[in-house]
DNA sequence: GAACTACTGTGCAGAACCGCACATAAACCG
DNA sequence: CGGTTTATGTGCGGTTCTGCACAGTAGTTC
């Protein structure tokens, strides 16, 4: 009998004994559909999300009218960690970018469920610090990296999440960087002309995927690093 | 008889009891020098610190040659979060920025100890996410913010931390935003010249706060709010 | 296939910041 | 107290990005 973990493309499911999985509670499959607000800034979380395709980002509205994304989180993690710290609330907003499917698990069931197994408590500490260092790690994109090369990690990111073809708009983009579309427009137009990506309507894919992580000069890699020492080096039980 | 934990100034350890602090073990008073460096970028971490006065900055070289701070650390908070989510290594530095004392505790010990202190474990947790925050409204700040009002958030973080003037030129403070040396001279006499600050050689001092408060058009306080909706109002024991 | 609605491309003046270079000034040291 | 070090102030050309404005183009709808 194949063990009931392998079902869930989630990498942190994934990882878990079907005991695990059963203190989750119901689980209930859901859809994610684009726009879908997963958490609301400052409202009680009822709900963690664990990611099956798709991707959700977490925007920072604290400058008054310009928001920004400061995480990214696809099959490789989950929503919510607030939950995870013990905290009832987050100070950001959390909404699907990509449409697909997730696993919801009720915030209070995964509290006490982190309270009863120790490797799920393990694992969930483990990706908080992962996606802690995903954000450290923006921060530091945000203040030293030209634009194109901000892009050229931000596309990279969500390749590992989305595959490396996937529908965006400049327009979208150009919210997620807090710049101007324009901006992206010509950032864009000049990663393709280093044969980096190519950019067709509502959409981009990667062309060189080595050639853009160079192109980051180090700001892509040191998260995803992390996050396979992590998690991937953390045993399946 | 006084409680034990009303003789320190770390905000976090004034919230344990008498029995938490002895779970920590031989917890040691030590002194922190400017530029000692309390962690190294993916080096084993064999103590964290509790600081008592003084603050330390974490660092990101990600970015090859150029490096920037994305968290700050006082009297309020820890070092070795890394630890507390139960991993041996961080991939940033910590370095002491301002000289002080702090409370040294083995890595192992607090380990053991958040394994036997739900009331420590909790409070730990929710630090965590206090930093979290911080570091996602420095995300937030490094990509929509101008290098005044960068500069006027980071003053007002320091201010928090080590009084309302303290020591710091200008170079260092170009290092920490990631910017030219110059830009912080012509930043620092903008926001003297609005009677925000006053600026000495090698001294800079809060003026006006809530001036200051206000000219962040909201990037500075989310994080300190969150700290005090998570710390302040965590049971004390 | 015409009208409409995204989405993308372009241009231009100006602000912000960089890189480099150098001048001044305060503190320190012998 | 004169020399050295450290810190701050200034200048200038160039690049990146903004703000604003508008043009083109691909899809969608009826």
């Amino acid at each position: 009998m194949p063990l009931l973990s392998l079902q869930y493309e989630n990498r942190l499911l994934s990882k878990l004994s079907e005991e695990d999985i059963s203190l989750l509670g119901p689980i209930r499959r859901v859809e994610l559909a684009p726009h879908n607000l997963l958490e609301r800034a400052h409202r009680p979380l009822d709900y963690v999300y664990f990611i099956e395709r798709g991707f959700a980002s977490v925007l920072s509205e604290a400058a008054a009218d310009s928001s920004i994304e400061v995480g990214l989180i696809g099959p490789e993690g989950m929503t919510g960690l607030a939950v995870v710290h013990g905290v009832e609330t987050t100070p950001f907003s959390t909404f699907v970018q990509s449409g697909g499917a997730a696993f919801r698990v009720e915030a209070e069931r995964l509290r006490a469920a982190q309270a009863q197994s120790p490797h799920l408590q393990g694992l969930l500490m483990r990706y908080a610090r992962a996606f802690a260092i995903q954000v450290s790690s923006t921060a530091s994109a945000n203040g030293t990296l030209l634009l194109e090369q901000r892009l050229a990690r931000w596309l990279l990111m969500v390749a590992d999440r989305a595959g490396d073809s996937f529908q965006v708009t400049h327009e979208f983009l150009a919210a997620m960087l807090s710049v101007r579309r324009p901006g992206v427009t010509r950032a864009l137009q000049d990663l393709e002309s280093r044969g980096l990506i190519r950019a067709m309507r509502g959409m981009v894919a990667i062309a060189d995927r080595q050639g853009l992580v160079a192109y980051t000069k180090g700001a892509y890699g040191l998260a995803e690093e992390e996050y396979r020492a992590l998690i991937n080096d953390y045993p399946q039980r």
